[in-house]
DNA sequence: CAGGAGCTAGGACGATTGTCCTAGCGAGGG
DNA sequence: CCCTCGCTAGGACAATCGTCCTAGCTCCTG
């Protein structure tokens, strides 16, 4: 049981990155046996099919990534710094995200092609980002434009991460969080838009 | 030979629509084959293999690419008004890019992802929009910042396209049209950079 | 020590993949 | 008329896919 837990973890890991390396469809199970280092038949007392694995790569994704934000919530002073925490990823996971993209993105997208029912699953790592991103700007008074706010700041990583992705450029992603830098020291300094009187 | 260039063009046209609705690698022969109507093994009378046909999809997008483009340069009468159209692309193409994201983008994304040597030539459909954007920013006068622009306006289609592909949220992406509307009056009333003094 | 449950290895399965082969169709030129 | 050549249909092919089955191993429990 002790081990039991352990393969299944590892079978996440490998199958976690595997998807996000080389796409979900393009993955199959010989590549993660082989990663793992168990056969290929046993995975069917770990899971029941592939599209379990899937579910179960989705929620190890929820869970670390709310981990991050939880994170990121006591190392960060205030909401702003979280923001920019945020926005700097594209530059703390440059490489990867050079190589294959955004994880979320690429892997939402993918399964909106397949029909996949998991695809809402998927999107929800995106909704984890939308509703931390729109505490934040709430916290800096934001109240009505927070949710819009929010969503732009998360069109804003996925466009970086496509790009980035296309023409390999660490330039244009260091420029593009630069910018929206600026851009968010405007909005702060511009302050919030005034509330419709009651 | 008329018939073949017939039947050509049919497969090269179910495959590049098929190549964006299920993706390059989940679109098999069959799947063509049946859309257009004609037998599995008769495709390697017009192609030698797979990635033959995903050549000459990528070829077709160049050409009508660059015949979209020509026609911009015709029917708009300045360069801002030629950004502007590209930017209501998301909107013009709204339900796809809804359903399955950026054409370019996302083969692309899945083409680095399987270490697909057509990757590159995929990249230069987007080189086409780099080109063709900077030479308009060029000609509002942005000589120094020109491929900078035309990157940031590459980066905010490729964001809203995948971020309107998670969430299917039309209003967004009309908010964030609007906002880069928005932007590029405040940087054409700014004017360009100045030059360098000589 | 005996027994059972958890876990693993290895292979069989039907389906589907991209690729290739061959026989036959139909029109155009000698 | 006949023969050639572009084009097509249909199936064979090896490989790989996800799935499933079964026998054997290990280790904890009684």
């Amino acid at each position: 049981m002790a081990e039991n837990a352990g393969t299944r973890a590892q079978i996440i890991d490998a199958a976690n990155r595997l998807f996000y390396v080389k796409g979900f469809e393009h993955t199959s199970f010989a590549a993660i046996a082989e990663t793992v280092g168990i056969s290929r038949g046993n995975f069917y007392h770990h899971f029941k099919s592939k599209d379990e694995i899937l579910g179960a790569v989705i929620e190890s994704r929820l869970r670390s990534t709310r981990a991050m934000l939880a994170e990121w919530d006591q190392e960060e002073p205030g909401p702003a710094e979280r923001v920019r925490r945020f926005v700097e990823i594209v530059i703390t996971n440059g490489t990867d995200i050079q190589n294959f993209g955004c994880p979320v993105g690429t892997l939402t997208n993918e399964l909106a092609k397949l029909g996949h029912p998991a695809r809402a699953q998927a999107v929800s790592v995106f909704d984890l980002f939308r509703t931390w991103l729109r505490t934040q700007f709430e916290e800096l008074g934001f109240a009505v434009e927070a949710d819009v706010l929010a969503m732009h700041v998360l069109a804003f990583s996925q466009g970086v991460a496509t790009v980035s992705n296309a023409f390999h450029d660490g330039e244009f992603v260091q420029r593009e969080v630069d910018r929206l830098h600026a851009w968010l020291d405007e909005r702060l300094a511009h302050g919030p838009a005034p509330r419709s009187a009651h």
